[in-house]
DNA sequence: TTGAAAGCGCTAACAT
DNA sequence: ATGTTAGCGCTTTCAA
């Protein structure tokens, strides 16, 4: 009836188990007559060893563990384009990432969205199956991982540095939005920007804000204390946001710089539905370099985030730590590159790489 | 020094370590002043429950898994495009589409690619820690999966049906061949057809090939005994079995049907070099959907799997026959659809989707 | 080279 | 509502 263990190996082909145990583990510590009797009979039998028994005994896993945010834009996964290749999000590219590089390092990648609720948090159903793991921003309460990074190596991507112990990794929000509001300023001679931020909560979205700040001041321009409205980063967030922001007295923005491209995206509709043009009447830029986003008409000019790449730092500073348990925090910042296309009034960039991209 | 357990939060809350569990499993049968009391000495404690020990002495993880080859093509790896979001290949999707069916079901999900060797296969390491997983083909020995699956719920995917108690799934290979290369003799008027076949040991590419074989019969053209032509499924392999296509006496093909879209793409590339133009001294058709088929030019006409539906149907087969462990084997057989582009001789295709698409 | 035995941390009857 | 007590299947000293 239940699977067989060690003990019906062992009791089959006339040794202990901690034989069967050592064939596994250290082969050559097993004289080959024995280890290949022990194996014909594992065959046999369909012994396949027990990952929690190992676990639990050995105290390692072999897996890395990635948890992020309930992300998906809703909108999304409801329209009939919830198949198409295009829709691919920010955690999947991070996860693309992870998995590549754990890989490479013999790890396999477990990977979990919030959703739950109750005692047994995500974290901590993640935490008890890996040998550490990834944490996206705003995924888990910071309470949580406080307790858990005790435990086990931790590493936080594109969240604030709450946790001073953790190893932690960031893209350039802040110098990566300046110089795309410094673009619009200098290079379009765009002078009225509006900021869709997103909520207070998102790290990445104040810092992005922050290098807005900064570029208005640099440019001579008045310096907002806030966003001109925020979103939770949804394509009708990004809609809702610019209606709201369109409604209000006195003339439109000449830009409107977004805190992420799906509420980029948002912004676009909007403006269509109102009749505005983009990029003549107003200038639409988001943040993150979602594939969508080139797809687009207007194509969005953006900041691309590295999003891979994200993903396999992660494991490299995960693998780091587990080989040196105590190395003091390790922080990276990843570069950003500014993608300029459409939305920003920039000429349509060459038909897109064709096949000289190809070899 | 170790990680707190059951027997450290237990003695600290003045209660039995089964409390304790209690506490995390059925927390309504705790008195809710020693629940509070409980949690309260957990936090303090740092404690998280051994994912481990609890799989282990409940024989359940909560954990779904799945195993893909080594796919990734290393050209794109290498390459400079490799951090390019377009380069998402067969196996991603399909990890996008079991990880937010597994979510909805309240699994994670486990994904591990094969390279390893030794009597610690892959599978061994997955199926250790999984309630149930899925395989693509030609990742795992058959062997291998026969034994495993005679102890835990597998579904095969893509792949024959070689095992005949297992769920399958699969897409409609032979059908979609046989409707691409009849749109190419019917409605282009094409008759020299050359395919470009993959290995055999690949189900997938065989049955495409049949599919072709069929509507060549139906046309009253010659009816080929093999493919034209091989390859891996590479890029850089549908380069050369072009290459060698071509070098062959006789008259250059009208058409190259290719048996996926990566070698399609290299079958460009070569044609592309030979000085000969797609589509109109040789249409190209692939097998697929991948998105960089659309950022080529020519665009590449191609069939286009389900392939995040793939994930989503494994995950509810593995749901399913978790809760009927006795259910009798399950075959599904997705439909595929056609994408007409320019490779294949069909006018440009309307600017892809603009805002229309996301309103 | 192999065996014996003590855990690893938790769950799940069964008691109380 | 809570405690007791066996395991769950494996790894790992320590002996032999």
């Amino acid at each position: 009836m239940g699977a067989p263990t060690v003990y019906d190996v062992a009791k089959r082909a006339q040794v202990s188990i901690a034989t069967v145990s050592r064939v596994y583990r250290n082969p050559d510590t097993v004289r080959s007559q024995t280890r290949d009797r022990v194996l014909a009979v594992a065959r046999e039998l369909g012994y396949v060893p027990s990952g929690n028994a190992r676990g639990l005994a050995s105290r390692s896993t072999g897996v890395l563990g990635l948890c992020f945010p309930d992300y998906a834009d809703p909108e999304v996964e409801d329209d009939g384009a919830a198949d198409d290749p295009e829709q691919m999000l920010y955690a999947d590219e991070i996860t693309r990432g992870m998995e590549r590089a754990a890989r490479r390092h013999g790890y396999a990648l477990l990977i979990a969205a919030s959703l739950a609720g109750g005692p047994e948090s995500l974290v901590a159903k993640v935490a008890g199956r890996v040998d550490g793991f990834a944490v996206l921003a705003r995924t888990v309460p910071t309470e949580d991982l406080e307790i858990i990074s005790r435990r086990l190596p931790v590493v936080m991507i594109a969240g604030p540095r709450e946790i001073d112990h953790l190893d932690h990794l960031e893209v350039a929000n802040a110098d990566g939005e300046y110089e795309m509001a410094t673009h619009l300023i200098r290079d379009h001679g765009l002078r009225r920007l509006a900021f869709l931020g997103g909520t207070t909560d998102s790290p990445d979205a104040e810092a992005r804000f922050h290098g807005f700040q900064r570029a208005c001041a640099a440019a001579g321009l008045a310096v907002p204390d806030e966003p001109d409205t925020r979103g939770n980063f949804t394509q009708a967030d990004g809609r809702a946001a610019t209606d709201r922001l369109l409604q209000r007295v006195g003339q439109p923005p000449e830009a409107m710089v977004c805190a992420n491209d799906q509420m980029a995206l948002g912004a676009l509709q909007a403006l269509e539905r109102q009749g505005l043009r983009v990029p003549q009447d107003v200038a639409v830029v988001g943040f993150d370099g979602i594939p969508l986003g080139r797809m687009v008409r207007p194509s969005l000019t953006t900041v691309t985030q590295p999003m891979r790449k994200l993903g396999e730092a992660a494991v490299d500073l995960l693998v780091e730590r587990l080989g040196e348990p105590n190395r003091s925090p390790r922080s990276m910042l990843l570069p950003v590159t500014q993608t300029r296309r459409e939305s920003c009034g920039c000429p349509s960039p060459a038909p897109e790489a064709g096949l000289s991209r190809l070899g």
